[in-house]
Order: structure tokens, then C-alpha cells, then sequence
DNA sequence: CTAACTCCCTGATAGC
DNA sequence: TGCTATCAGGGAGTTA
């Protein structure tokens, strides 16, 4: 699924596409997604209304409508969001379709079917709910040296899984959490609680340096992501590590090494992070 | 409480 | 080449 920069691409290819735009009908394929479809609010407060914006927090994109309505999606593990023209060949695993005021279709396409979309309205309660418990962005100052020794005090789970906690900070998953700790010569099984402060300001300077770079270069492609013009990314390319044991890394010459933490393939350099 | 495991679903691919 | 077992970027719920 698309982690942080991939969500980030995709809203910021999406907004020229989108934004101002009246959304004149609703299609919905009736393929069950993670959550029920919500046709009662779609119907009533999304179609027929206006996109003013969309933000995006973590891995969520909200899409501020009017009618002070929020339409939230999540694009779980092979979600799509594109906006093509309407008259476009639609495509296997096209479950929602948005008809716009200019000529283009806001597609939601999800072979899994593990995202989901949900629509309230922003004064509601579980609006807010859903982001209740979230840490701070990566680029939030808040992240820092600091703020990630007092979070891992105390935690013996891998660094690695504690960094791909949303309550911890949001929207790093597998892919860049590998990347950011080998760019900090982190060992991926270290007990978080055993990291001091100097690690941690090295991590959270990583996590920033990564993840805007990935952005920069449209995200990692690795078998299905695309932005919103159905475009591929290219930071693939420059994954040291990621999917890529067995291989020599890039820095010391060593094989790189594969580890599962709570269930996720870990990839690391056996030299470089200790 | 913490942390790891399981499952949702389809498709790509590693490995035989 | 062709089949099939395994694995996949997330996250919620369950188990230990």
C-alpha cells in the first residue's frame, strides 16, 4: 500500500484535477470494501456538492467538500485514487466513481479491497475519532530527539515496528521504515526502549530526509502503486535495502539481510546497522 | 498494559 | 514452461 509520500503524490497530482470541481454522481461497484459502503451520506452529502480541498493526515486523505462535509479514504494496501476522463476505459477493481463538473471521474480502484472510504460531517465525533490516538506527522517539529526517547521508554519492541505505529508518528509503513533505518545505521530488531537520544535525533532527521525525497521523486512503485494520473513512481530506484536481501549494500559491500519483526519482511545491512 | 499473531482480499512472483 | 505456495506497502481485532 501506499505509505506517506504515495498519498502525498496522489493528493497533490489529484488537486488540480479535483479541486472546485462539483461532483454531479455517485457509482458504487457494491464490492464490500474494509468498512460499509455509506450510501445513506454519499447520496445526501457528498453528491451534488463542491471538493474545496484535500489534506491529507498519515496515511488518510480527507477530502473537505461543501456542506461541511469531510469524505475520507484510506487506501489500505493496493488502493488507487485517479482522476481520468470520464469517457476512460474503466478498469477491473473500479469500485467508486465520482462524475465531475469537467469532464473527468474520480476513481477509487482496489483490488484487495483492504481501504475504505467514510463520509461525516466535521462537526461529528467520529470525524475526530479516527485520528484521536495519531502521533505527529514526520515533518512535525514535534517529532524529534525528545519526543521519540520519552514515546520508546520503557517499549521492548523492535525500533523498526515502533516506528510503523501510527500512535507513535503517522504514515511510515514497512518500505520506509527499512530505509530510514538503515540511512540511520539502526539495527531494525533494537528494543526501542534501548535507543538513547543521540539515535533518535538521527532517526527523525532520516525520517524527514527520506520521506522528502521519496515525494520528490513520486513515491516507490513496487508492484501496483500509481499516482493520479496513473503515473509510476521512481524512489524504487533508490531503496537501498528494501526487497533487496541478498543483494550487496550499497554502502559496505555486504549481503543484505532479511528478518521478520511482528510479521513484516525486515531488510538491513548486518554491518552498517548495529 | 504491551507486543505478537491472524485475518480481511486478490494478484504477482518465487521456487520447484 | 507451468503450476502452486507464498507473500505483499495496512490496520483492526484477538491472543498470550
Amino acid at each position: 500500500m501506499p505509505e506517506l509520500p504515495e498519498v502525498e503524490v496522489i493528493r497533490q497530482g489529484l488537486l488540480p484535477l479535483v479541486k472546485n470541481r462539483r461532483i454531479l454522481a455517485v457509482s458504487y461497484s457494491n464490492k464490500r470494501l474494509r468498512k460499509p459502503f455509506p450510501r445513506a451520506r454519499m447520496y445526501g452529502r457528498v453528491e451534488k456538492n463542491f471538493i474545496l480541498d484535500i489534506e491529507r493526515r498519515g496515511r488518510y486523505l480527507l477530502f473537505r467538500l461543501t456542506g461541511k462535509t469531510v469524505m475520507i479514504f484510506h487506501l489500505g494496501m493496493t488502493g488507487k485514487l485517479t482522476a481520468p476522463p470520464a469517457d476512460s476505459p474503466r478498469r477491473r477493481h473500479d469500485h467508486l466513481r465520482f462524475l465531475l463538473d469537467n469532464g473527468r471521474e474520480l476513481r477509487f480502484n482496489d483490488a484487495r479491497r483492504f481501504g475504505f472510504v467514510e463520509v461525516w460531517g466535521e462537526e461529528e465525533p467520529e470525524a475526530l475519532a479516527l485520528f484521536a490516538d495519531f502521533g505527529p506527522e514526520p515533518f512535525d517539529p514535534a517529532f524529534d530527539a525528545q519526543y521519540l526517547l520519552s514515546a520508546a521508554h520503557g517499549k521492548t519492541q523492535s525500533v523498526k515496528t515502533f516506528l510503523m505505529d501510527n500512535r507513535v508518528v503517522t504514515g511510515i509503513g514497512n518500505i520506509y521504515a527499512n530505509e530510514i533505518l538503515f540511512a540511520s545505521r539502526t539495527h531494525p530488531a533494537t528494543p526501542a526502549g534501548r535507543l538513547s537520544k543521540l539515535d533518535w535525533g538521527l532517526i527523525a532527521r532520516q525520517s524527514r530526509m527520506i520521506l522528502e525525497k521519496a515525494i520528490q521523486m513520486g513515491g516507490s512503485t513496487i508492484s501496483d502503486y500509481e499516482n493520479a494520473d496513473g503515473k509510476s513512481g521512481y524512489f524504487q530506484l533508490t531503496l537501498a535495502v528494501y526487497g533487496r536481501h541478498g543483494e550487496s549494500c550499497p554502502v559496505c559491500g555486504s549481503t543484505i539481510a532479511r528478518l521478520a519483526l511482528a510479521g513484516r519482511a525486515s531488510f538491513f545491512c548486518p554491518d552498517c546497522q548495529r
